[in-house]
RNA sequence: CGGGAAGUAGCGCAGCCUGGUAGCGCAUCACACUGGGGGUGUGGGGGUCGCAGGUUCGAAUCCUGUCUUCCCGACCA
């Protein structure tokens, strides 16, 4: 930091370095995306957050049904009889689980209203927290000869998990989400359509979120529950810590077996299917924001963005606004092509106020490109341009403001967009990759290597031995001491040629460990 | 669920200890001035002080309970 850098005057009143925590909660506030309900860890989305969330579905479900996925719809409510057939399954979900066991409200006669004892619920419903188990009962009712699988299906819906400790998009009591459901004929054919799900997720990760992620498989300890293999995608958000972005998982026979989904194979034997789940939720928005996201605020890569050029027409209650609004709807009309393979995705906002002010709210939302025009601009035929992920001018510390003709902003406004696109995506993993740190062959280097500077120093690639049951224990708790996690095992990782940094054992493959959300 | 902190106008906060007309900044509204980029001035509007009890002549303030949020743990597909 010189003496004579400018002073810039960010849009938040936090910055990053200063207070991660508290900064990613400005930018839900600022950004307008959602904000807290009153009901515990349930948070109301508002038009921005959940516009994102619409074009993350879209561009998901567009993947999710080019693979043959079909979508469906099953109940909210799951009789708890469900969970008893699985034993994992439960013991996974079960301190976690809303249970509805009334259906009738009567007064207490002070004036308040208490569950009728004479409605309770023979069985209760537990409001789901994952579907495998109601999506498996169709499944067994569904399937009956090999002619019948792959069976596969997803639903967009929402899911209740009953967390300690919430944060909006990260970690929400209820939240939603897709969870694919399939089940095969055989095991190599769950197992390839589980890295299909995996490779989709990569994909849309970072393509559509512009958020570069790591695609591996989980440890046996990360597991889902009654999983036989849990792959994720995990994402380096900028203080450095981990956040899985997505699951996919193998889950053998067991759930099969649990639900009787059953088939009669071409030799007219009965087998139990092999069948997969996979799901993507909301946290993905919380991961961009961490990602993407800059002391002004949001950065809303323009794949996902609602809006992808914002005009701003400078209205002064003068005669001439007229003018100006009339050159601001030619240039609307003028931006009708495509951007990144679909229509683009452009708003004149005509909302009364100063549109210096408009301005900045469309910054700290995150809007790729915003566009001033004034009867100035208008005179000279031109346009004032903002690219919010390049905002400030190095120089003199003000918005970089570029003046271009109204007809060369339209013909470069796709290129624009591209570029910013892949502008994120780029700063993401130049960051990501210049924060895995490699090469540590001793736990206590591990440890100092976390211990030093009190901030968050991004991962370490290790190389282990992949201890199992009691072993593996060990080392979690080493782990958990301080308050480090293993993510996964890099699908694309080098083969290991070393010692564990654990156990001193013949290393098997090369694991990332590191902070978590 | 354990430890700590907090909840007062849309946002950020003061007032509470020592009970007595609910305040400040930003935002917002009106008017005027301004006009190449977060403008200035003047004047307004908006809060049953999270909720419910209690103490008191009187409660934002004291007491009890409860809900919600944040931080640290535990937990976490």
């Amino acid at each position: 930091m010189s003496n004579n850098a400018p002073n810039i005057r960010h849009a938040l009143n936090v910055k990053r370095e200063d207070d991660f925590a508290k900064w990613y909660q400005e930018v839900i506030t600022a950004a307008d995306m959602a904000e807290e309900s009153g009901v515990r860890g349930c948070m109301v989305i508002k038009p921005w957050g959940y516009g994102i969330w619409e074009r993350i579905q879209r561009l998901l479900d567009d993947r999710i049904k080019e693979a043959g996925v079909q979508n469906t719809y099953f109940p909210l409510f799951i009789p708890l009889k469900n969970f008893e057939r699985e034993a994992d399954h439960v013991d996974g979900f079960a301190k976690e689980m809303a249970v509805v066991t009334h259906h009738r409200l009567i007064g207490d006669g002070k004036g308040g209203l208490i569950p009728d004892p004479e409605a309770k619920l023979e069985e209760p419903l537990v409001v789901r927290p994952t579907s495998e188990t109601i999506i498996g009962d169709a499944m067994a009712r569904w399937v009956q000869s090999w002619r019948n699988l792959p069976l596969m299906l997803n639903q967009w819906a929402n899911v209740v998990r009953w967390e300690m400790r919430t944060r909006m998009f990260l970690r929400t009591s209820e939240f939603l989400w897709q969870e694919g459901h399939t089940a095969h004929a055989t095991r190599e054919e769950a197992v390839a359509e589980t890295h299909r799900a995996l490779e989709m997720y990569r994909a849309c990760a970072e393509e559509d979120l512009a958020l570069p992620v790591i695609a591996g498989e989980k440890p046996e300890n990360e597991r889902f529950p009654g999983a036989d293999e849990t792959w994720s995608i995990e994402a380096m958000m900028q203080d450095g810590k981990a956040l899985q972005a997505g699951t996919s998982h193998y889950l053998g026979t067991s759930f099969a077996t649990a639900a009787g989904i059953q088939f009669q194979d071409r030799e007219g034997v009965q087998q139990y299917a092999h069948t997969t789940s996979w799901g993507v939720s909301t946290r993905m928005i919380g991961g961009v924001i961490m990602a993407h996201g800059d002391d002004d605020g949001l950065r809303v890569p323009p794949r996902i963005a609602p809006h992808q050029i914002v005009i701003l027409p400078m209205l002064r209650d003068k005669p001439e606004d007229e003018a100006v609004l009339a050159y601001c709807e030619e240039l609307y009309a003028s931006l009708q092509g495509n951007a990144l393979g679909e229509k683009m995705r452009i708003l004149l906002d005509k909302t009364p106020g100063k549109a210096t002010a408009k301005r900045w709210d469309w910054v700290r939302k995150g809007a790729p490109i915003i566009v001033e025009v004034g009867p100035r601009d208008m005179e000279d035929g031109k346009v004032a341009m903002l690219r919010r992920d390049a905002l400030w001018n190095a120089d003199n510390g003000k918005p970089a403001m570029s003046f271009v003709t109204r007809e060369e902003f339209a013909a470069d406004a796709a290129q624009l967009l591209e570029d910013i696109q892949s502008s994120l995506f780029e700063e993401a993993r130049t960051r990501r990759d210049a924060n895995i740190t490699r090469g540590l062959t001793d736990w206590h280097d591990v440890v100092n290597f976390f211990r030093k500077g009190g901030k968050y120093p991004g991962w370490v690639e290790v190389q282990w031995s992949k201890p199992s049951g009691a072993a593996l224990e060990n080392v979690v708790e080493r782990l958990k001491d301080e308050k480090l996690t293993f993510r996964n095992v890099p699908r694309d990782a080098e083969a290991a040629g070393g010692v564990c940094v654990f156990t001193g054992e013949p290393a098997v493959e090369r694991i990332l460990v590191a902070r978590a959300y």
